[in-house]
RNA sequence: GGCUAGGUGGCAGAGUGGUUAUGCAGCGGCCUGCAAAGCCGUGUACCUCGGUUCGACUCCGGGCCUAGCCUCCA
């Protein structure tokens, strides 16, 4: 079977054909970076990282573009409110943005554009649209004339009567069509800016990603992706811009959307207040934990974030990890369902489902040598969705120190505690048992002794 | 108002025109001095009303409800 996508542009799952199967074009919309990601902005990052993987285990080379927007006028406005220039917060944020998503197994695009470095293709590509009619100058700015684009709104499966009729925002009066869109702005000379042919400026936000994706990837690319949000304006505009540039039918062939993590059903946004930062969840749960619950649910449906959503990932992932541990594990396969699953638009739930299957079957295993085939294949087959891979002792142990108790103290307790035992005095050796319980502390009485753990939270 | 997506067992979450999703929690059992962990077993769910069909949770139509986009947003 080969790979299935769900393209936004059809409203249906296709059998996905690259152009080129020799090179697989992708572009996935990156970080505005002036603040800490949330866990809404690391699931596009997750799930189109994957998306990566599964197609680089069927094509020979696949390109991944996931852009850094490192001017904007939030970072404008950051940087203002600390008297230092743009590039000083874009690379703190750039910087922390791949630290967690790393954290979260993330691995890092094949390129990382940025829009500071492409205002030459920014320029030449507004020249361009000027030339084609496509766009006007207007007091300083550069607008996209919607007017000649026969075709906009089709993505997102809008008339332009329409977004005039919903137009909650007040219509510049320099816009000939109330839905042009800003291609190049002027900067005041406190902002940052770029000269250009219509003076010092700077980009529209939706300009770069159709020069960055034609500087990097062509003209016509494969797959373009990113949150559902950006369906409108944003991707609609990329469309119209790349194809009035570049005189062509298509622009993305295959557009993927992630649908958006929510908090109590809500949308996580900024400004509703109900953002979680990777940062700071990363401070109390393992990244897999996080990337487990991120992967819990399809992409495309709407995820809702909770605390019991993570400790069902961590009591699941700890007794995998506790499947594994001990086995002498040898590269292998992965399962196959797994990989079909995955080449079925993503479908992460049900590879889960099967990886969970292959572990029940791994306990189910009386034979030393099957079991240690089929634990490898669980681990091969969870490194598809980029889980199960670091060592389970040291997963296992990680669980302990997190918690800041005196371990002396607690091995002196279990050792007057088997003493205890040893003498069937059961009244104390249960009396420490619910001592330590009562600071969060489990004792498991097994064949290589007491050990002890911090009581799931 | 326009457009889009979705309503599945206690919770999370796939999927299918007639057969077990899976996870977490619960319950019963094995094991244990007692526990824990682990393992075994267990739960006849699919918003509503019509229609198509031998048969629909699954297809079609109406309704109700929820979320999202139409403004920066993953």
């Amino acid at each position: 079977m080969p790979i299935q996508i769900y393209n936004t542009l059809t409203r249906k799952k296709e059998t996905f054909e690259p152009l080129d199967p020799e090179r697989v074009t992708l572009y996935a919309c990156g970080p505005t970076v002036y603040n800490y990601a949330h866990i809404g902005n690391a699931r596009p990052a997750v799930i189109f990282d994957l998306l990566y993987r599964v197609l680089s285990r069927r094509f020979p080379k696949v390109i991944y573009a996931r852009n850094i927007t490192d001017v904007d006028d939030k970072i404008n406005q950051t940087a203002a409110d600390e008297g230092v220039p743009i590039d000083v917060i874009s690379r703190r944020y750039a910087a922390a943005y791949h630290e967690d998503m790393a954290a979260l197994g993330v691995g890092r695009p094949t390129v990382e554009p940025r829009a500071t470095e492409h205002i030459p293709h920014i320029i030449a590509m507004i020249e361009r649209l000027i030339e084609r009619d496509c766009a006007y100058e207007a007091e300083g700015h550069v607008l996209f004339n919607v007017e000649q684009f026969s075709d906009y709104g089709s993505l997102s499966r809008r008339n332009r009567r329409e977004l005039i009729a919903g137009a909650r925002v007040e219509v510049a009066p320099y816009k000939r069509h109330p839905g042009d869109f800003v291609l190049w702005k002027p900067s005041t000379a406190e902002q940052p800016g770029w000269d250009s042919p219509w003076g010092r400026g700077r980009p529209g936000w939706h300009i770069e990603c159709s020069a960055m994706s034609a500087a990097h990837l062509g003209e016509v690319i494969d797959i373009h992706a990113g949150g559902q949000d950006l369906v409108f304006p944003h991707h609609e505009n990329e469309i119209a811009q790349s194809r009035c540039a570049h005189q062509t039918d298509t622009f993305a062939r295959y557009w993927m959307h992630n649908g958006f993590v929510t908090v109590e059903k809500r949308k996580m946004s900024k400004s509703l207040g109900n953002t979680l930062i990777v940062h700071e969840l990363l401070k109390q749960w393992p990244g897999e934990v996080l990337r487990y619950v991120l992967l819990s649910a399809h992409y495309r449906q709407p995820l809702d974030w909770s605390e019991k959503s993570l400790h069902q990932a961590q009591a699941t992932l700890d007794r995998l990890y506790g499947q594994l541990d001990g086995i002498d594990l040898e590269a292998t396969d992965p399962d196959d369902e797994v990989i079909a699953a995955l080449e079925d638009d993503l479908n992460t739930p049900t590879a889960l489902a099967r990886i969970n299957t292959l572990a029940r079957e791994l306990a189910h295993s009386e034979q030393p040598g099957l079991a240690a085939e089929l634990a490898a294949r669980l681990k091969a087959s969870a490194g598809c969705l980029g889980l199960l891979q670091r060592d389970p002792a040291d997963w296992l142990a990680s669980r302990q120190v997190e918690a800041e108790i005196d371990e002396t103290e607690i091995d002196e307790l279990i050792a007057e505690r088997n003493a205890a035992r040893r003498s069937r005095d059961f009244a104390r050796a249960d009396q420490i048992r619910d001592e330590l319980a009562e600071q969060g502390i489990l004792l498991e009485d097994g064949p290589e002794g007491t050990q002890w753990k911090v009581a799931a939270r």
